[in-house]
DNA sequence: TCCCAGTTGCGACTGTGTCGCATATATCTT
DNA sequence: AAGATATATGCGACACAGTCGCAACTGGGA
């Protein structure tokens, strides 16, 4: 789980991120369940990106009878109401986080690191796709591929650089 | 398959960029196959972006015992070769095309169509990425998801629209 | 407390891509 | 032209992400 390595976050944090979530939910009406809570606590209590595995994996350990489907059609309705994002990477899974902070990902193809970028440096290239194309480029739902750094520095051989502390 | 939908091209242009193709590979000390000719030909007989799947259909055409796991390692291998791209779009399956034209892609999210456009759009964004970040930015490796005109207008009900003449 | 639409659990299924292994063959060597 | 051999292939099984239908359950309004 990617969870593991996430950058340290105070509990209080992660609490207030979750009773803001619960209570949008409210205030739209959907029913508060139990997997519904254990989803948005799983994604509060981190900054990191976790795919609907790592998902339903925190959530096991909160409520172990949750289903894998419950996990997906949740995190789709989460997505619906505007308090879930998720990301496509490369390799087509998708990743979730909460809203709080909107912005675009860059991901290394070779160590698979995420670089959160603010959504103000894509700003150029979506009014030129508008401009040009009459395209609505939707920020940050797909990520930005290509060679982080580190990667890039030592591109030669072996297994790709792994470091803690940096989201997956 | 999306194939069928491809802008005309004239068979001499297909041919030619084959034959390239071929003797590249030649070139590169590979071995000409007869999987390898036939996967060539397909991406050389369009314009479209093809999934392994459009790929392995159009193939079977031509050659009915290449396995769809040939498929997927010739073209993989074609890719290392640098005779063909590959770019992931939203859902996250690839499609791939000859490299003839280096090009970045936009893809709209509700009628899947894939929208062209010149990677030197991108070329402010990987600067400040390189710049900020050291992430040297892959351009059209992945797709850039959002709206196309006709769909951003339509928003609201009903099936996405289909016309003829774009590539899916 | 009752009711019922919205949710869930479950299992089966689809689609995309990968792997191991025995066989075939393109190309090099002689 | 024939032989040797590393490369590529065919095949079936597998892995993984995500979806679907359906019966059963339950959150929250009446």
């Amino acid at each position: 789980m990617a969870a593991a390595r996430t950058p340290p976050k105070t509990q209080t944090q992660g609490a207030e991120r979750l009773s803001a979530a619960v209570g949008e939910l409210r205030a739209q009406g959907t029913r508060i369940t139990d997997a519904r809570v254990a989803i948005l606590e799983a994604l509060s209590a981190t900054d990191a990106h976790l795919s609907a595995d790592d998902i339903a994996h925190a959530v096991n350990g909160l409520q172990p009878r949750v289903h894998r489907a419950t996990v997906y059609r949740t995190l789709e309705s989460l997505v619906t109401a505007g308090l879930v994002a998720h990301t496509h990477l490369g390799h087509g899974n998708a990743v979730y986080h909460l809203t709080t902070v909107p912005h675009a990902h860059c991901q290394c193809q070779r160590c698979e690191t995420i670089i959160d970028v603010p959504r103000t440096l894509l700003r150029g290239v979506s009014s030129r796709l508008l401009e040009d194309y009459g395209f609505n480029l939707d920020t940050g739902h797909s990520a930005l591929l290509g060679l982080c750094k580190r990667c890039a520095e030592v591109r030669d051989v072996g297994a790709p650089p792994r470091e803690v502390g940096e989201t997956r």
